[in-house]
DNA sequence: CTATGGACCTGAATGC
DNA sequence: TGCATTCAGGTCCATA
């Protein structure tokens, strides 16, 4: 379900509710995709200090109650169909909720059919599991570590197709199948170019496009294609912008060509192949 | 080191 | 209607 926008707004609708939030109970579900790592009744007493966000990873920032010192992190991941609600209060859990964690300002709940998702406690973000996690992440796109010359050096040490390549995330995190076809969109290259093929003007402005179409997407609320919503329930928007993403054999907003589809690495890219060219 | 294919899991949509 | 097949927003791991 979720790219990075999507984790984005899901921390954005819940951040400040559960922010400085005392944990009281936390249940677990059926097995995910890693062990918690942690017994779920250690969490009780702590605080949820803050919540941020590295790639597609949502970080919860734990402190001890009374003596407010650090207490770990709790990395939460969405992997294809996970989606969080936080409230202050839930229907029982379901067969998919996988993961409560309650609090003294609400109830946070992972919702997962697929199970592809995580929750990790780990001591710091700097201990293991957290540091190996987040360490083969490639930069972040908004931020200012993300600029034109080292995404064109990093692409030039790539032989494999440009899409891939971001999907990967080791470049540059955060972009998944819908934002990495509608990226190549923008900036008019063919998901198959080579990746150390593109000339830097052409990095450029793939550079320009990822940047632009995760801030857009974000402003919309995200992509709702079958079920994502924020924390508090909200539905995104993005997909009705899409130039490419799902609209297979529909006219090309610019120029009018069939949308194309391909496969690649078992993935499904969209295309205009008269727009975008190797 | 990089690139590729398989694995994980459930549910919805499609095809015969 | 029923059953098999395909596909879905991710990413780790083994293999070459």
């Amino acid at each position: 379900m979720p790219e990075l926008p999507e984790v984005e707004i899901t921390r954005r609708s819940f951040a400040q509710r559960i922010s400085g939030a005392r944990i009281t109970a936390a249940r677990l579900g059926a097995p995910l995709r890693w062990p918690l790592g942690i017994a779920p009744d250690a969490l009780v007493g702590r605080r949820v200090k803050a919540v941020d966000r590295r790639g597609k990873y949502l970080i919860l920032r734990l402190s001890n109650a009374e003596t407010a010192a650090d207490a770990g992190v709790l990395l939460i991941h969405l992997g294809m169909s996970g989606r969080l609600l936080f409230a202050d209060a839930l229907p029982p859990p379901g067969p998919h909720d996988h993961f409560d964690l309650h609090t003294d300002q609400g109830l946070l709940r992972l919702h997962d059919p697929r199970r592809f998702g995580a929750v990790v406690w780990s001591p710091s973000l700097d201990d293991d599991p957290a540091r190996k996690l987040l360490a083969r992440l490639g930069v972040e796109p908004l931020s200012d570590e993300f600029d034109p010359a080292r995404f064109y050096q990093a692409l030039r040490r790539r032989s494999g197709p440009i899409k891939q390549v971001l999907l990967a995330g080791g470049v540059v995190a955060g972009a998944g199948n819908i934002y990495a076809c509608e990226a190549l969109f923008e900036a008019g290259i063919r998901p198959d170019t080579p990746a150390c093929r593109l000339s830097r003007s052409r990095a450029d402005r793939l550079h320009a496009a990822i940047r632009a179409v995760l801030a857009r997407a974000i402003e919309r609320g995200g992509s709702t294609l079958r079920d994502f919503a924020s924390a508090d329930g909200q539905a995104g928007h993005f997909q009705l912008d899409a130039a490419v993403y799902g609209r297979a054999g529909q006219p090309c907003r610019r120029c009018g060509a069939p949308i194309r589809l391909m496969r690649q690495g078992q993935r499904s890219t969209y295309f205009c192949a008269r727009c975008q060219r190797r």
